[in-house]
DNA sequence: TTTCGTATGTCAATCGTTTATCACAAAAAT
DNA sequence: ATTTTTGTGATAAACGATTGACATACGAAA
């Protein structure tokens, strides 16, 4: 059995009242009371009882993290940043993949809830507005529109696939494609496809959209990519996050189609893995750790003022473009 | 304030203990009661407080996790697979990013044991052996040793850098070369290089061992590669992680060294993600489902019959090779 | 000598739920 | 008609820690 607060008090010679004041550090004590009890902690290997501490009112520490998943190298960095910002404020995270799954995340949802987590990062949404509202805990969201009490961060989407297709029009393509997730309502990420309509307006050139979902198997993506440099006589591409153009490129070596000089691609999300592992790629760099840093300031506010109003709904953070040897050839 | 047990009893006009007794199902109960305690329990959003509960002694159903790094895709993958099986179990992770710091993964492993987590599944080791030993929870370790009472699944590492060797040596390579982590004593890891050494003693070739750190950065991965393919005639690599093969390919094409003519490379894990956004390397494949599977029933098992024994402390998974490219040359 | 600040202890209530015990009544079985 | 089973309630202790109220004792300052 693990050893509890009486047990240190008896270890130590003092009673349970001063060994919690340690513990806690309020009322007076002697240096050597301390000493006395932090010892007998130290042997007995002591660690309160987080359950009991937080069934009294103090905070769990706990976040519950939501996101689709975390095999895709984005999710997984940003998730990453965020465990670890977290940590040093003391907080845990509950890692929840949603699978984009309406009934896990429901599920997910309820469990946090049940224990009593301080507050939720969610990078997901499949539920309804009202879900959100009913959770009645400081949530912060990532990119996805949950309710219009809860504030959102995202990247320039907008400007983001803007610069993508500029880029890959003074490359010198006038074909230019977009590749990636259909519309879906409300959420900042079609942001990306109206960069992009704007952008080709501006220019005056025509429009291509070429949809395939986000969460479609690379296969399938693959295959439906290998149609549109066939069938189609596309000479640029913007696809909507660096994974999708990954294939572009490669269905590209497989068709023995030049690039940057025929086709010249865009990425999108620019992850510290897609620029180690893919540095030929151009991308639009999302601030990874920006965005990780403003969640938990903004989720650690909520919870530490949950009586002030919201200061703002929208946090955008700019976005980069990256330019490598999808769009810029270099001659060696 | 979030409903409670009693607000539930005022709600279906019961009492507490009635409404106790529908949630945990004892006792006799009519399907009217029932009824009453489930619709009011709906009304209000009712969620038991787990911390109560668990305070009294029943499971918290929180399992901590505990791996290195999630941005490796090999370690996301297989926190990903325990996730999901654990989930459909009932039980949450709390995830713990080691970042390979013995400071934090202490703290990690006070807060667990504060959280009163139910279990531990680990991949990483930096802390000493009596650190573990007094966690006094079960634990489950992936490849790494973490104490005699511990136990450890993995790979058959051994026969995955033997079938590499031999695989490269089949497709014609005869100055084979082992690139990857350096030695580290006792964990099963090791077998790699060793599987390695044995099989290049049977092949009656010498063996050339080229050590990089599994943590170094890509870049200074990258430079010592270089180093290898320019100052060394290697004409094949056996790569202990498929990330630092993914490297080799890169830096073998801007050397302009055709691969598999003139260098025959293999990797190892095989992750899904390799599988479909590196098709072209040869890769020793981990069974992560397995693994995770694994993992996770082992752990159960132990949570739920801590009195029984142990029956095995070293369970090996068969791994398979992913014949590619990289060592088999496709004419087209 | 009195009083105050310091240092500790005792006691009890509290957090939300579980569970055992006792009690009582109505329905079902003997 | 009596026992048994079924269904519900009231009460209280427990889980482990926190915290406030109150008591006590010591040394030092007034």
């Amino acid at each position: 059995m693990r050893p509890k607060l009486t047990d240190v008090a008896t270890k130590a010679g003092v009673s349970a009242t001063t060994v919690s004041r340690v513990i806690n550090n309020y009322g007076y004590l002697s240096q050597q009371t301390k000493d006395k009890v932090f010892q007998a902690m130290r042997e007995l290997n002591y660690q309160p009882n987080s359950l009991a501490r937080s069934l009294h009112g103090k905070k769990t520490l706990l976040i519950g993290v939501i996101f689709p998943s975390i095999s895709n190298p984005f999710f997984a960095e940003l998730v990453e940043r965020i465990e670890n910002k977290l940590f040093n404020q003391n907080y845990k995270i509950i890692l929840c993949n949603s699978a984009d799954n309406k009934e896990k995340e429901r599920d997910y949802l309820r469990m946090l809830i049940a224990n009593q987590v301080d507050g939720i990062i969610a990078g997901t949404h499949n539920l309804g507005i009202d879900e959100y509202n009913k959770v009645g805990l400081p949530i912060v969201s990532f990119d996805r529109r949950l309710s219009d009490k809860i504030p959102i961060v995202s990247s320039d989407n907008l400007r983001g696939t803007a610069l993508a297709t500029k880029e890959i029009y003074q490359a010198g393509a006038r074909h230019i494609y977009f590749l990636g997730n259909p519309h879906q309502i409300g959420n900042p990420t079609d942001l990306r496809l109206q960069g992009y309509q704007q952008t080709i307006a501006k220019l005056k050139l025509t429009p291509h959209i070429h949809a395939v979902a986000f969460s479609e198997s690379p296969t399938l993506k693959s295959l439906s990519i290998k149609k549109l440099l066939t069938q189609h006589h596309a000479d640029g591409i913007v696809c909507t996050d660096d994974l999708t153009a990954i294939l572009v490129l490669q269905a590209a070596r497989n068709l023995k189609i030049a690039v940057p000089q025929e086709l010249k691609v865009v990425g999108f999300d620019g992850t510290a893995f897609i620029q180690e592992y893919h540095p030929e790629l151009s991308t639009i760099v999302q601030p990874i750790d920006d965005i990780a840093s403003l969640l938990v300031n903004i989720l650690i506010e909520r919870i530490d003022h949950a009586e002030q109003p919201l200061e703002q709904m929208q946090y955008i953070l700019p976005v980069k473009l990256l330019r490598s040897q999808s769009t810029f050839y270099l001659d060696e």
